[in-house]
DNA sequence: CTAATCGATACCGAGTTGGTATTCAATACA
DNA sequence: TGTATTGAATACCAACTCGGTATCGATTAG
């Protein structure tokens, strides 16, 4: 547990070729060919990854996915939230999908905190960053302040 | 996805309530009642809790669970650890488990980055941390250094 | 007009997860 | 010594989610 999923892997996988090539555009083909990731799987992520608007499609001969933006502006944050939604460690961190224990839980108001901790860390983190070569350090600013997204929290 | 499962999440409540009531002790039914966790599902936990060392458990009458260490010494990473294993957000940076892919991946080598930084995050928040009632942060020197626990990984 | 390519939908099998039941072992206390 | 209380261990199961497949339709370069 505490993984992403196999699709959202995939996704991250290809953005990052597209990332290789742009502004040069690939098929689903080529992309399947490339990544190794079966090519019906492959269709079920452009199309999610469409929809949020990481890559734009062109369609007929020549057609193919091209990166929207440069890839240090796609974060892991997005892409993981393209595919499957934007992470929730926990249910009451979670916009929807409520947890019938909220009422009584004295956590229910403490996760949205670490939550967002974690999402930071991804939003901070981009596609250039994870394809570098080099060592992957992360902006010094992230926690330097303390954090708190929720307000006193005592409902 | 991206979440940490019900039994983890069950389990830190529990954890909490532990904390709580520090030193005392309390029995598996009273933690049921307590938390409105049904009690076979607390059962399981509490076996997998022990087995890591989190909690000590005393059989018999007046028996129970007590927490092990402090709540500031206790990290979600260990909690969520001992309840389902070691988070890797994806397969090539779990101990076990193959991706067959990896072989042609370009990011095989580089994910064990980004897990190791969610891992501190995890590690640096404590029982403690989440659940006093002030604003939590997490301790400054987080991802002030580059951080590259892979070698150039050009296998 | 035709071939290449993306778009949408519907479906499915397998694995995992969360949860339950039952039986045995240890210990405080009378 | 005996008994009630509590944890330990095992086996089991139903439901859901996930990853993957198949099929057909829409668009566009040449
Ligand atoms: S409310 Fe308590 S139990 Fe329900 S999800 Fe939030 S933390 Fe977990
Ligand atoms: S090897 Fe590539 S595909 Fe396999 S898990 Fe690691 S990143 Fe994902």
């Amino acid at each position: 547990m505490l993984k992403v999923g196999r699709l959202a892997d995939y996704g991250i996988l290809i953005l990052h070729h597209l990332g290789r090539v742009r502004p040069a555009r690939l098929s689903m083909d080529t992309l399947a060919e490339l990544t190794h990731v079966p090519l019906p799987t492959v269709r079920k992520l452009m199309r999610l990854l469409a929809e949020a608007d990481l890559v734009v499609s062109k369609r007929g001969p020549l057609g193919g996915y091209e990166l929207a933006r440069s890839p240090q502006q796609i974060s892991l944050a997005d892409a993981i939230t393209a595919i499957e939604g934007r992470p929730a460690l926990t249910a009451c961190a979670s916009d929807r999908g409520h947890c019938e224990l909220a009422g009584h839980c004295e956590l229910a108001g403490r996760w949205p905190g670490v939550n967002a901790l974690i999402l930071q860390v991804l939003e901070r983190t981009s596609l250039q960053d994870l394809g570098a070569g080099g060592s992957l350090h992360v902006p010094p600013p992230l926690l330097r302040e303390p954090l708190c997204p929720e307000p006193p929290g005592r409902k």
